[in-house]
DNA sequence: GTTTCGGTTCTTTTT
DNA sequence: GAACCGAAAC
């Protein structure tokens, strides 16, 4: 057995009674900073201690992020005892189910998993087939977001795109048919996107009662994180696992539901009691995090939110500052304000890494970059491009992904095209020779493409080739790094630094991917989890800077705490954004989000307010300040330096 | 007919 | 920074 753990001590008394709640239907409405993941855990832990094999133990998280901290922390805590634990996000637990049972929906179990990138061509690919690709018509982002949002809330996308549309000369038909080629075209290269996964996933538990039998008996618990972020899929797949056994444990917090945009239906929390009468519900408001004074603006801005569990944020800690409310002309004043804010936080004693700027969208940022770079303050940026889906970390996957996948169309047109004088047409028409699939250990296959290729590109492939048959021959699925590296001695480097003008940034990125694969046991293993891994920091870039403030979306900012905060950009447009409030429930969730910003911070907190900013046109537009500020009792704010 | 190049425009949020 | 479009180059 292991050290024992005192829950009496380590918890308060909310806290205990969640973790030591009976089984059955349990649902734990923690509101932010009163320790969600502590007690959660903690639950985990206690469920080891109480001898359930942690093999049969089902934890679900919405981010790599969480999955990972949650199951470091449970080890920390319980040691080996749940070192068997299923964990990690919906995305990875049905890759895992469907990597074993995918054959039952009639696709290969090496499936490759399409990212946005991927998933974009492929849409757009499918337009042009079609000839519907003209200016009256959708562009490829936006048809996919319309066929998630479909899949996520289990409708039609005929349904979704009348809905979106409404009011526009859009022909929903061809909409209809490109999702039409679309799907016809995954299934062709035997691929899935994100949403299939979980769609996916959900059929094979419809479809074959005796699978989902097998692991409805072997899951006694199912613990889920976030659960306010779920979509229509993902709960009733929840459901569906923990039918037999119904020790379903849900956290959550509606106040905190900041993804609908994506499919996320607040309602399946709201809704839970109802769906389990037999629930019992915990509440977790006492909040370590943050000074009372940030509660008070934290609760006062929430209140008005129709349709939620009342929830109070109470503080433990003493009374220290009001939020600063920080009127400026515009984005220029606005990141020198933040700047000669830090300047004087620094004095005062903070360390750079204790500060973040939130903002609603990446690019309002942008002058705050500039400026932090010309004064020399070190910052920290997630931004919009994820690591994986840079054009330099795609290229030398693509090597891999068809060595594994030959059917895999995109990884194949995506190494040819790399080639001189080797563009879409061409890769197409080599492709269609080959019939729809390159087996690289195949001579017929590998003359086949030599002969297709233009003189100009003759030269470049030859030395590929060899990498290929080495893959076969030397056995390297097991080792995608020498993969890598062959590719790159021999033409990706030369490729690189003719193409690049941050040749060596780009290279570091690689070297770091080589590194990374030794992780994993094979090619396979490699490349589904890095499909699944999007973002840098969760995975490869632990040690982020720790001289550096930190630069973050709000989105992203998510489950984190600073000591101090600066949120950009309160202005009515700008945040809430314009587009989020041209449909109905937009209002609402930016206000969560405000809230999911504002209690980010635990000892200060700025709110700053600029009211103009420059138009494209060189003209100026003006703001008034964000409806969330306003709706502030004005008390509660500090608006002069003390 | 294809590919490549150069200029222009626009950035929500994530697995 | 990358997606898009039109023009130049192969």
């Amino acid at each position: 057995m292991m050290t024992s753990i005192d829950f009496e001590k380590d918890l308060n008394t909310e806290q205990q009674a969640a973790v030591q709640a009976s089984d059955g239907p349990v649902l734990i409405l923690a509101a932010a900073g009163t320790g969600k993941t502590r007690t959660l855990t903690y639950r985990v832990a206690s469920l080891a201690h109480q001898g359930i094999s942690s093999d049969r133990i089902l934890l679900l998280t919405f981010t790599n992020r969480a999955a990972q901290e949650m199951l470091d922390r449970a080890r920390a805590l319980a040691g080996e005892s749940v070192s068997g634990l299923w964990g990690g996000t919906f995305h990875h637990m049905a890759n895992r189910l469907l990597r074993r049972h995918a054959d039952a929906l009639d696709y290969g179990n090496d499936y490759t998993i399409l990212d946005q990138d991927d998933a974009r061509s492929l849409v757009r690919s499918g337009a042009e087939e079609l000839g519907v690709l003209g200016k009256q018509f959708p562009k490829p982002d936006v048809l996919l977001s319309l066929f998630s949002l479909a899949s996520g809330r289990d409708a039609s996308v005929e349904q979704i795109a009348t809905e979106q549309f409404e009011h526009h000369p859009v022909n929903v038909e061809d909409i209809i048919q490109v999702h039409r080629v679309y799907s016809k075209k995954k299934r062709e290269i035997n691929a899935m996107d994100f949403d299939d996964l979980l769609s996916n996933g959900l059929t094979l538990f419809n479809e074959h009662p005796d699978i989902l039998a097998r692991y409805q008996d072997r899951f006694l618990y199912v613990l889920v994180d976030e659960y306010q972020d779920t979509n229509k899929i993902q709960a009733k797949w929840i459901d569906l696992i923990a039918a037999q056994h119904r020790n379903l444990l849900v956290v959550g917090d509606d106040f905190q539901s900041i993804y609908s945009w994506r499919g996320a239906d607040y309602k399946n929390i709201i809704s839970f009691p109802e769906r389990y009468p037999d629930t019992q519900i915990y509440k977790l408001e006492t909040n370590y995090r943050s000074v009372p004074e940030i509660l008070e603006v934290a609760n006062a801005c929430i209140a008005g939110n129709p349709n939620q569990f009342q929830k109070q944020l109470r503080a433990v800690r003493e009374g220290h500052k009001k939020p600063f409310l920080s009127k400026l002309y515009d984005g220029h004043e606005q990141a020198q304000f933040v700047i000669n804010q830090i300047m004087c936080l620094r004095v005062a004693g903070y360390a750079m890494h204790d500060i973040a700027i939130l903002y609603r969208s990446h690019y309002q940022a942008m002058e705050l970059q500039l400026e932090c770079t010309q004064q020399r303050i070190p910052y920290q940026i997630t931004s919009g491009v994820r690591f994986f889906e840079q054009a330099h970390i795609k290229d030398v996957c693509s090597i891999l992904r068809i060595l594994e996948q030959p059917s895999d169309e995109l990884a194949f047109v995506r190494l040819l095209t790399l080639l001189p004088r080797v563009g879409k047409k061409t890769a197409g028409k080599i492709w269609n020779k080959l019939e729809n699939r390159f087996e690289a250990h195949n001579n017929d296959h590998r003359d086949l493409l030599r002969q297709g290729l233009p003189a100009a590109s003759q030269g470049a492939w030859k030395p590929i080739e060899p990498i290929l048959e080495a893959y076969y021959k030397e056995n390297l699925s097991e080792d995608p790094g020498e993969i890598i590296c062959r590719y790159i001695k021999t033409f990706y480097d030369r490729y690189a630094v003719e193409t690049f003008d941050n040749y060596h940034r780009r290279m570091e990125d690689i070297e770091e991917l080589i590194t990374y694969t030794t992780d994993f046991e094979n090619n396979e293993h490699f490349l589904s989890e890095m499909a699944l891994m999007t973002n840098i920091d969760t995975e490869l870039q632990k040690d982020g800077d720790d001289n550096a403030i930190r630069l973050s979306t709000i989105h992203q900012a998510k489950g984190l705490e600073w000591k101090v905060v600066f949120i950009l950009w309160l202005a009515d447009g700008m945040f809430p954004s314009v587009r989020s409030l041209e449909d109905g429930g937009g209002e609402a969730e930016e206000r969560r989000l405000f809230y999911v910003a504002s209690t980010r911070a635990k000892d200060e907190l700025y709110l700053c307010v600029p009211e103009s900013r420059r138009a494209r046109d060189g003209g100026v537009i003006y703001y008034s300040p964000s409806r969330f500020v306003k709706e502030i009792p004005i008390d509660l704010l500090a608006t002069e330096k003390n």
